[in-house]
DNA sequence: CACCATGTTCCTTG
DNA sequence: CCAAGGAACATGGT
């Protein structure tokens, strides 16, 4: 479940328990998350190193390490894919069926787990080199992201979902941002107007700081036979807090809060966008 | 069986 | 060389 709100709650969560824990072991159970490829070098690297603070860029998790009498740090980038999570279990638990990397903390086991292993752990900074600004932060200026977008043709929902044009939005937050601006989807990037810049701008970090104020005061459940950790209302049983909030993604059929008008389901690029027919318009 | 899924990368085509 | 579109990756839910 990761866009960038919910991996900087990932973060936030996982930032105060990480800290001065050493890792002691390292099994990889499912060698494709890791990069490059290779199980025995990766836990070479790790084994010994002790945690020092934990970041987040983009969709991507920053584990700073140290090993021991070093002051050089290092970083282990960390990606969920779809479907990945992380979190401390007690070692005595039983693995996840779909476990992909586990670190041995001591008392606790870090768990990566991943259902269909599209996330990645890797050492190399390279990951996070192409990324663009972070859209909560100062970086992201009005100017430098209008100018990206004239130089592009590209419709501007599919435009969103490139990370070296801003960092961490994917495909809800895409549909939800174009919502709150008022903008049509499949218009051009470089057709929108210096109005529509601004206001799409705008959005993009109301739309994110929202959900993650909105995850932030969830509580995050441990446990469940999973082992899993939930945040957003994905967990069966769980109150669905986090889905309330959507206003267009996957609410096709469904009124607009707007105008009442049925959400539209599109595809662009492969994958689904939602959008207002009448409140996304053209000139508007 | 069919289709869908929060992401990224690679290949083909133009 | 670049842009755009689609498939692939792997597994599960409906």
């Amino acid at each position: 479940m990761p866009e960038l709100p919910e991996v900087e709650v990932l973060a936030r969560h996982l930032q105060p328990l990480l800290p001065g824990k050493t890792i002691r072991g390292v099994q990889v159970c499912r060698a494709k998350v890791i990069q490059p490829d290779d199980a025995e070098a990766f836990c070479r690297a790790l084994i010994g190193a002790k945690f020092t603070s934990l970041t987040r860029r983009g969709k991507y998790l920053l584990f700073q390490l140290h090993r021991p009498r070093s002051r050089v740090p290092f970083t282990l980038f960390g990606h969920l894919g779809m479907t990945g999570r992380m979190y401390l279990a007690p070692k005595t638990s039983a693995l996840p069926k779909h476990a992909a990397v586990v670190l041995n903390l001591g008392r606790d086991n870090f768990i990566y787990e991943d259902t269909r292993y599209f996330g990645r752990l890797t050492l190399d900074p390279n990951a996070v080199a192409d990324l663009g600004p972070e859209p909560l932060s100062a970086d992201f200026q009005a100017a430098p992201f209008a100018r990206a977008l004239r130089r592009s043709g590209q419709a501007i929902k599919v435009k969103l979902l490139d990370q070296s044009l801003v960092a961490g939005i994917g495909n809800i937050y895409a549909s939800e941002a174009l919502f709150r601006a008022r903008i049509p989807p499949r218009l051009a990037a470089r057709r929108l107007t210096a109005a529509q810049v601004k206001k799409l701008r705008t959005a993009i970090r109301a739309v994110l700081t929202e959900a993650v104020r909105c995850g932030s005061t969830l509580p995050l459940n441990f446990g469940g036979t999973a082992g899993g950790l939930f945040y957003f209302g994905r967990a069966a049983g769980a109150p669905d807090y986090y889905e309330e909030r959507l206003v267009v993604y996957d609410r096709a059929g469904r009124p607009c809060p707007r105008c009442g008008r049925p959400i539209r389901r599109i595809i662009q690029a492969a994958r689904s966008t939602f959008y207002c027919p009448r409140c996304q318009r053209n000139a508007s």
